[in-house]
DNA sequence: GGTGAATTCAG
DNA sequence: TGAATTCAC
């Protein structure tokens, strides 16, 4: 079955196209798949009640617009057009979509993030019994989550010796491919499109603003790339480091997306690299690693989340779970209206509002303080980076906020705050970002623009600032939140030894185990929803009869757990092991009987009107911030989480997925022990 | 040129 | 904060 190889030579046969987050026509292997086959029907599914708590913000939504635009006059140009669908459940749009267009072929590109490899692995296996052929294949990365792993064949734990290991390949990653000359168009005539609504009309007002800094598109996107590597790229790494800089290679929306193939990034990059040691060009050397570890970074971010598919909701650290977070929306409020009294903080606060972009040593720096000073739950920092940023990427923000906050075993120290007042003259040493996005003390001398509280009194009043009143005083002082921190770090401690005294004594199985425990529910504020009256999900037949969702098996914490697993299970994994790699169609995601759960009727909540909006309307809408929505609003990724919230509950009479489910998790629920590692205090 | 101080920077 | 590297003498 998922071994047959495609005759190629458009026999008559139409493949649907299922784009997602690979918005191109070059280098897109499900698109090159479906050419070789015969004709070919691209299409997109809007389904974003599908994506929980993570409906795509008001400056995502906008870019996914444009790029889709983008996509469908260049299929326009070579003969055919996309399809699209408005649906709440893809699958059920998919089999409507093979049904009105006759295709026998579905092809489409792999995802990594929680949500679509459940989603995934149902599409595949629902379409499989009703006979159509179906391919998968990586679009997004330069190797597979599975094909990275140390001597022992486990997965790695931190991303240098992740990073290493991929730069030292035996071989390659795929060479990137050219477009399609042209593409025999299925029968899209037949199949009805709906019109997609991205945006509503207060949006769209917020919106015209982001046309004149951006354009979205694949072939816009590949200009961007071409730009930077033969302009910025080479100063990257002395310029990399400012808040301003030009430098940025802006490439992030177009990335998340899939409007660029990281493949063809990774080989522009390689020949520049290549070019520059020759030159004996050493700053471009540099600046070529430099840029290539983001890259590395994105790609360990989806590594992460493969081998561990719940780093959006809980820390990949155990004792972190006992971190004694301080749930104070107010905080939360004066972080989000960048009123924190700390000037490079609340610059970076105020352009993510106003532009949906934040230079990435900013947003380490904001984050920082939102987690460190603040201490507040790291999760509620990630959502509104979601809920904000053009470039909003689920797996890499979760890698990114949990290197922050010290959930990763190489994230940075616990007990470690930055000043913002030092990092402001690092990252911003004139003053120039601060005093572009807080207008109220741009007359302020740099001597004092970072640290406006050790202003004497006269420089402030010639300088218009009065504090408290139009600029805030620091809403807590640095000494003291460093008190606080180490406080809350010594509980934790306390609490995870408490914890594993007691497994160990075997009087508790595991005293508030993080599957156990509800995480922190988002505040009512940023979860208001609004959004367009939800369609029954389980309506159709197909839905209700798969009712049980699925996920692909995770390659690795099963390798790692073999001791404790049956022989059998061993073998089945092997087995399907080998069945991954395929030419020429590299046909992937493992396919070992994936663990079923099913998720109970409660409708997901969305929020759909947090994009961007004016001082006013935060500041209203944080006012009704503290009635507090009732537990279930936050879906968890693990079988036993508190029966109020969303919920996933392991299917008894498949016996050998569930428990190869619950050995992962029980696995990953042991968080790796990488707390043995990180001990560092 | 060797040594301690200062600085840089962190996945 | 601490290791690594550069700087000043």
């Amino acid at each position: 079955m998922s071994n047959e190889v495609v005759s190629g030579g458009g026999g008559g046969c139409t493949s649907i196209v299922w784009f997602r987050r690979d918005l191109r026509i070059e280098d897109n292997p499900a698109l090159a798949a479906a050419v070789r086959v015969g004709a070919v029907v691209p299409l997109f599914i809007w389904a974003p009640e599908e994506e929980g708590h993570y409906y795509p913000g008001r400056v995502s939504r906008w870019w996914l617009k444009q790029s889709l635009a983008h996509l469908d006059s260049s299929f326009k140009s070579l003969g055919t057009s996309l399809i699209t669908k408005r649906s709440t459940d893809s699958v059920s749009s998919l089999i409507d979509v093979v049904k009105s267009t006759g295709a026998t072929h579905l092809f489409f590109n792999h995802l990594y993030d929680p949500l679509s490899l459940v989603r995934d692995q149902r599409a595949k296996e629902i379409l499989t019994d009703l006979g159509i052929i179906v391919r998968s294949f990586n679009a997004d990365l330069l190797y597979e989550p599975w094909e990275i792993n140390d001597d022992h064949g486990h997965p790695f734990t931190t991303f240098t010796e992740f990073w290493n290991k991929c730069l030292n390949m035996p071989y390659d990653p795929a060479a990137p491919t050219l477009p399609p000359k042209r593409i025999i168009s299925g029968d899209v005539l037949q199949c009805s499109c709906d019109k997609l609504i991205f945006e509503n009309e207060t949006e769209k007002g917020s919106n015209a603003l982001l046309a004149r800094a951006w354009s979205p598109g694949w072939s816009n996107a590949d200009k961007a790339l071409t730009a930077f590597i033969s302009g910025p790229l080479i100063e990257y790494s002395v310029n990399c480091r400012k808040a301003d800089s030009a430098t940025t290679s802006f490439l992030s929306p177009h990335l998340h997306f899939g409007e660029l193939s990281v493949r063809k990034v990774f080989h522009l990059l390689r020949i520049k690299q290549m070019l520059w040691a020759n030159e004996g060009n050493t700053t471009g050397e540099e600046s070529v690693n430099l840029f290539l570890k983001s890259i590395g970074l994105r790609e360990y971010s989806r590594y992460i989340n493969f081998n561990h598919p719940y780093t959006h909701e809980k820390p990949l650290l155990g004792h972190l779970k006992f971190f004694p977070w301080v749930v104070d929306e107010n905080y939360f409020k004066v972080w989000r209206l960048g009123r924190t009294g700390y000037p490079l903080v609340d610059a970076g606060m105020r352009e993510l509002w106003a532009t949906g972009w934040l230079h990435d040593r900013i947003r380490v720096v904001v984050a920082s303080f939102f987690v460190k000073v603040l201490q507040l739950p790291w999760r509620w920092g990630m959502k509104y980076f979601w809920d904000t940023l053009l470039d909003a990427d689920l797996e890499s923000d979760a890698l990114g906020w949990q290197y922050i906050s010290g959930s990763l075993p190489d994230s940075r120290a616990l007990d470690r705050i930055d000043n913002p007042q030092f990092e402001g003259y690092k990252f911003d040493p004139n003053g120039e970002y601060v005093r572009r996005w807080l207008p109220e003390l741009a007359r302020l001398p740099t001597e004092w623009i970072h640290h406006p509280w050790n202003a004497p009194e006269p420089v402030l009043q010639a300088a218009g600032v009065e504090l408290g009143m139009n600029y805030p005083l620091p809403i807590l002082e640095i000494g003291s939140a460093k008190d606080r921190l180490q406080e809350s770090l010594a509980e934790m401690w306390q609490l995870e030894a408490a914890s594993r005294a007691a497994i160990e004594n075997g009087t508790e199985e595991g005293l508030g185990d993080s599957s156990d425990s509800a995480p922190i529910a988002f505040p009512q504020d940023i979860m208001d929803v609004d959004h367009e009256p939800a369609r029954n999900v389980n309506t159709n037949a197909f839905a209700r009869r798969h009712q049980d969702q699925m996920v692909p098996s995770m390659t690795s914490s099963f390798l790692r757990n073999s001791d404790e697993s049956s022989s059998e299970h061993r073998e089945s994994y092997e087995n399907s092991r080998q069945e991954v790699p395929q030419e020429p169609l590299r046909e992937t995601l493992n396919q070992r009987s994936p663990p079923t759960f099913r998720h109970n009727n409660s409708p997901p909540q969305f929020n759909i009107n947090m994009g961007l909006r004016n001082v006013e309307d935060i500041a209203e809408s944080s006012s009704i911030s503290r009635s507090t929505r009732g537990g279930g609003v936050v879906p968890i990724w693990c079988p036993s989480s508190s029966s109020s919230s969303e919920q996933f509950v392991v299917e008894e009479n498949d016996t050998e997925s569930s428990s190869s489910y619950l050995q992962r998790h029980q696995h990953t629920n042991e968080l790796i022990d990488w707390r043995r590692l990180s001990r560092a205090r």
